[in-house]
DNA sequence: ATATCATTCAAGAGATTTATTGAATGATAC
DNA sequence: GTATCATTCAATAAATCTCTTGAATGATAT
């Protein structure tokens, strides 16, 4: 951009910027809503140009430029099988980076309630139940437990009991629930909103939802028991 | 902003595309390298805006802009004292989500290589020293220690023996450091890039310097002594 | 080789972001 | 009250990013 005469005695100032600069162009990949559907699109699972074109509602050429970007800066790795370009992410990193922004979206309580309130419809949400209260409650029997990650996630490793809700599929699920009997949701872990989301949705439909605090990679860490679903072939991997 | 005939069958896609909105706002905040580096700035302690604009090079009004923008979603906040408005970070999640993006970086290695290398000068860089034979070699004082973080923060808590050298003043520094004795350079932690900066600036001019395992809050983990600095009143909080 | 399909590249109009300028605000001192 | 200083606001031109279009590539099948 600039600087010319550095004598540089120390640490160059451009060396420094052009650190700064990629620090910046990973954050400004994730800085657009499309790439973040794309993302926690990718979240679920590697998916290949076309399904995530579909789910996104992007041109196919504008997606595959998206793809491009997220992969430029390292977020995303893609390989090519056949004529189809499969794309992943690359590392849990991306995953915690994507949680961590969620979680200080949250934090920004004043601004994020404004929109949980448009789900919660005004009604205070009380506080998430520990992860022994909900063994103990799912031991007697007396809870349903959703797990409102997406299916794949769900089939991959579950707490054994639960119903798979993708938050899409809550309301639709929850014609066939007992309004009294207690629901607790979970989902990917203390950054994740979709526990927030389904357990607000169903609080206005009248139901007694509560979050459950941490998610699967929490419950799995207290050493309990995890249950996967067997499907057809090799669908869990 | 839009969305008016939304008969929200389950959960809204407008709730949900806002929410996204929301994230990749925070991610746009920090998709500019002039915020990045004001947030590296206020990584070393709260500051005004005049001292803010001084250090980053901006014009005032450019400065204020962007501060408020990192405020606005959350990433910093602000108090009036007087006349000055003191800027710092909200808490420590970001920290964790600059930390978090420098790793990201870091491991664009084909990248951020040809990067280091421009620092480095293609000399190959060496493991890091585990912070276990750091305490032995600083028991047997046969190395030099060095805390590469700004003074703030080496004032607040260091390594005891370790010499402060803020990454600015690596260069001067080394004038009066043996070139035969081994350097050992650390600085927050394994995210944080100053120590391999400085590392390599030394080795570049000869000396032979590594950077150890972990940082400052890694040593504290160990449960390993932690020296201050007393200063004129109260510096130190 | 040719055809076909999925993906990528390249270029341009349109929208958004940025830095600058100069004026407005808010807090303190007189 | 007025003056002064630090900061913020508002408006504009320049730079950048985005999406669309249509052509180019790469892999497979005929």
């Amino acid at each position: 951009m600039n600087d010319t005469y550095e004598p540089a005695p120390s640490m160059s100032t451009s060396n420094k910027l052009a650190l700064i600069d990629e620090y910046a162009s990973i954050a400004r990949a994730l800085a657009s809503p499309h790439r973040m559907r794309l993302l926690e699109q990718l979240a679920q699972g590697e998916k290949g140009v076309d399904a995530l074109a579909e789910k996104t509602e992007l041109s196919f050429a504008n997606c595959s430029q998206h793809l491009q970007e997220l992969r430029r800066v390292g977020l995303v790795t893609s390989r090519r099988e056949g004529k189809a370009a499969i794309y992943r992410l690359t590392d849990d990193d991306t995953l915690r980076l994507m949680a961590l922004i969620q979680k200080i979206a949250r934090q920004n309580i004043d601004r994020v309630d404004e929109i949980l309130d448009g789900i919660a419809g005004g009604i205070e949400r009380p506080e998430p139940v520990s992860r022994e209260v909900l063994a103990e409650r799912l031991a007697a029997g007396d809870v349903v437990v959703l797990d409102i990650r997406p299916p794949e996630e769900f089939a991959a490793g579950h707490i054994p009991g639960a119903l798979s809700a993708p938050l899409d599929e809550v309301g639709q699920l929850a014609e066939s629930l007992d309004p009294s009997t207690p629901i607790f949701a979970y989902c990917r872990g203390p950054y994740c909103l979709y526990a927030d989301r389904a357990a607000a949705e169903l609080r206005q439909r009248g139901f007694d939802a509560r979050t459950v605090e941490g998610g699967l990679p929490d419950w799995r860490a207290d050493g309990r028991p995890v249950a996967t679903v067997d499907r057809a072939v090799d669908a869990v991997i």
